[in-house]
RNA sequence: GCCGAUGUAGCUCAGGGGUAGAGCGCUUCCUUGGUAAGGAAGAGGUCGUGGGUUCAAUUCCCAUCGUUGGCUCCA
């Protein structure tokens, strides 16, 4: 064997004898980068770090900081699992178990064995056992033939499924102490590595995603290399869930749900009214700035509108049932989406091409009938509403007004201090054409228009293919929630075929009638997604501009009740929101509350302030701000909400 | 819709085959106190709902509804 050069990330260059590994690599280095490598990275490849280097490479060696070396650890971790699983429960049959963001899974069919998290326990404790052995992964490569028939043995019908779409010589296998596993790898060096372990819930999941297969049981689990970070993972995880929005939403009295109104229908209590009004009124501002109309339309409309627009023949089966009247045998379907009335605003008269763009807003209330296990608090509901609107232009003028949409959804996400979102482009799945309407060609021109607006604003935007709305491609501004899940916000989408549909037209220049192009577009999305995505982000503590209770008035005893009356009839006057605590309680138990209901200020009222006519200020979460008058209060206070809101530009 | 979990006072939760408990909140009384919990007394629950087993069910079993972790779906 002869020697080779392996290139390390600073450039530095080494020669070693061929057929050394990248763990043998890292020894050379340091005793101490040899226990922590987990993978290595192979010109550009991710590979075990137990595995010969044959030719000149470029090395880098892959440790827990690293993200591949996470995924190859949480890899791993998977494979330990099972073979815990396999111990303690034989006969259990195993279909896929991947690294995911935080851990990993396998799915597992047990058979006729009914599995709770009551079992998790023991494959734990299983699982450290195991690890305790460190047992090497050891990679083999495999002829297909000998792979199935090694599933064949073994009876694993998922498997050999999943050899099905291999290539014969592609195919590698990996064993660590009893269990053996098709995969593609890579796995750190041993199972010692693997020092916490935390399984963290079970469910079902459909073989292939594919509802009309057998259900498996998922097993998500965590493992970390040192028990210190798992404990700082699951503190983490308790006080994300502090956070839930769920949770805040009923501590501050913002929402409520009941069973006789019905699943996934919310009730806006008072407070969380007041947090809906503010968010609306923000945006009909923002919007009469950027010349939308706001027009208003009722909640049902008849079937025809919907057989016209396709959502009928798409969801009329799996919608509320329609709504019919017994004398006239008509049918009405309350309404999924605002569109389509907006459409028959548009035909209400003829337009010229001097009129586009139309911009017609509205915050409509949608129903739609999601499956029940989907219902989520107020992410996921039956009824809400949208700050819909449609913007009807001339096809030359897409690009603009998307861009201008983009600017009004970026600068309502920056006034409420959302910076951590993705913008997803979401285009059709060109594997299944079936699911859309429209044209191939409208539906190439507007995914062109969406990934050259996005590119003109240097959005930084994923792909997704497969993602679209059923009649057009979309952009939407995706943000995660407490528990980490991804919800769709803010939504521009390209609809070429509702105007088709609906023979929307307008009259060009050359005094011929032509096909107007429709954008939809929600900044927010839903008032109830975006507010419970804003409870999360602000853990209850809202910019002044939107708190529920903006003030308490707080009197020392309850001789001054009378004085702080006065006080609180002068603040309403001007529009600000707040409360008068006159229980004969103590001053520091009327704080204690006022801080725990997370209200903004406390103005606090004794001797002193009432023959002054002053109010002492307390600001939550700091304290004392000294005394004012209620004049200056006032200014202090709008002042605030004046720069919260920001210079209101759009 | 599917798999798993769960449902006890307004809230958070304990309990368990012999018809229920804590803390907070609430009511009343005492206290009138200066920047994160003053004291005492009291009210409040057919233990989600419907069946079954049992002398006896809130507790065990079944069904159903809600909530919930996922999966599928998502106009």
């Amino acid at each position: 064997m002869g020697q080779i050069q392996i290139t390390l990330p600073d450039g530095s260059q080494r020669a070693y004898e061929a057929g050394v590994t990248s763990l043998e690599v890292a020894q050379s280095i340091s005793e101490g980068l040899m226990r922590n490598v987990l993978a290595a990275k192979v010109d550009g490849e991710i590979w075990d770090a137990t595995r010969p280097l044959k030719a000149d490479c470029q090395l880098q060696l892959l440790t827990w900081n690293d993200a591949n070396g996470q995924m190859a650890f949480w890899h791993s971790s998977a494979h330990l699992m099972a073979e815990a699983i396999e111990a303690l429960y034989p006969g259990a049959k195993f279909a896929i178990g991947p690294p995911i963001e935080n851990g990993f899974y396998y799915d597992i069919d047990f058979g006729d064995r009914s599995f709770s998290s009551d079992d998790l326990p023991k494959i734990e404790k299983k699982m450290k056992e195991l690890a305790k052995q460190k047992n090497a992964y050891e990679r083999i490569e495999m002829p297909k033939s000998e792979a199935v028939a090694y599933f064949e043995e073994k009876g694993d019908p998922y498997k050999l499924e999943l050899l099905e779409d291999l290539a014969d010589g592609s195919i590698t296998f990996y064993k660590q102490g009893a269990f053996t596993d098709l995969c593609r790898g890579p796995h750190i060096p041993h199972t010692g590595f693997i020092k916490s372990v935390k399984l963290l819930n079970v469910a079902g999941a459909y073989w292939r995603g594919d509802e009309n297969r057998q259900q498996l049981t998922r097993i998500y689990g965590i493992t970390f290399p040192k028990e210190k970070e798992l404990k700082e993972y699951l503190e983490r995880l308790e006080e994300a869930k502090k956070r839930d929005h769920r949770k805040i939403g009923k501590e501050m009295e913002l929402f409520t749900f009941s069973e006789k109104v019905g699943k996934g229908l919310p009730l806006w209590l008072p407070k969380g009214a007041v947090l809906r009004e503010r968010l609306t009124e923000f945006m009909r501002k923002a919007q009469v700035r950027a010349n939308y109309e706001p027009v208003v339309s009722p909640h049902i409309g008849g079937k025809e509108l919907y057989v016209t627009s396709g959502h009928y023949a798409k969801y009329g089966e799996d919608s509320f049932q329609p709504i019919n009247t017994p004398e006239e045998g008509e049918e009405f379907l309350l309404k999924p989406m605002n569109c389509p009335h907006h459409c028959e605003m548009y035909k209400a008269k003829p337009h010229s091409y001097k009129e586009l763009p139309i911009r017609f807003a509205e915050f409509g209330t949608v129903y739609r009938y999601e499956q029940s296990g989907e219902l989520h608090g107020l992410t996921r509901v039956r009824g809400f509403t949208q700050d819909d609107a449609h913007i009807f232009c001339r096809p030359d003028q897409v690009k603009e007004e998307f861009i201008a949409v983009i600017d009004l959804v970026m600068y309502v996400f920056e006034t409420l201090g959302f910076h951590d979102y993705t913008a997803q482009i979401s285009l059709r799945d060109p594997k299944k054409p079936e699911k859309y309407i429209g044209t191939d060609e409208n539906w190439e021109r507007a995914e062109a228009a969406i990934q050259e607006a996005s590119a003109e604003k240097g959005l930084k935007t994923v792909v997704e293919y497969g993602e679209a709305a059923f009649y057009g491609p979309k952009l939407d501004f995706m943000v995660r929630d407490a528990i980490g899940r991804k919800w769709q916000l803010g939504t521009i989408q390209v609809d070429y075929s509702l105007p088709e549909r609906f023979e929307l037209e307008y009259v060009g220049s050359d005094n011929q009638k032509h096909r107007p192009v429709m954008i939809h577009r929600a900044p927010f999305g839903s008032l109830e997604r975006f507010i419970a995505i804003l409870i999360e982000n602000t853990a209850g503590k809202f910019p002044l501009w939107l708190a529920p209770e903006q003030f308490a008035i707080l009197p020392i005893s309850d001789k001054y009740n009378d004085y702080a009356k006065e006080i609180l009839s002068e603040l309403k006057v001007e529009d600000i929101r707040g409360y008068l605590d006159d229980r004969s309680e103590k001053i520091g138990k009327k704080i204690r509350d006022a801080e725990i209901a997370l209200v903004p200020y406390m103005l606090i009222i004794g001797e002193k302030e009432a023959e002054a006519g002053t109010i002492s200020i307390r600001k939550k979460g700091e304290g004392d701000l000294g005394t004012k008058t209620v004049e200056e209060f006032i200014a202090f206070f709008k002042a605030i909400v004046k720069e919260e809101l920001g210079t209101q530009k759009v």
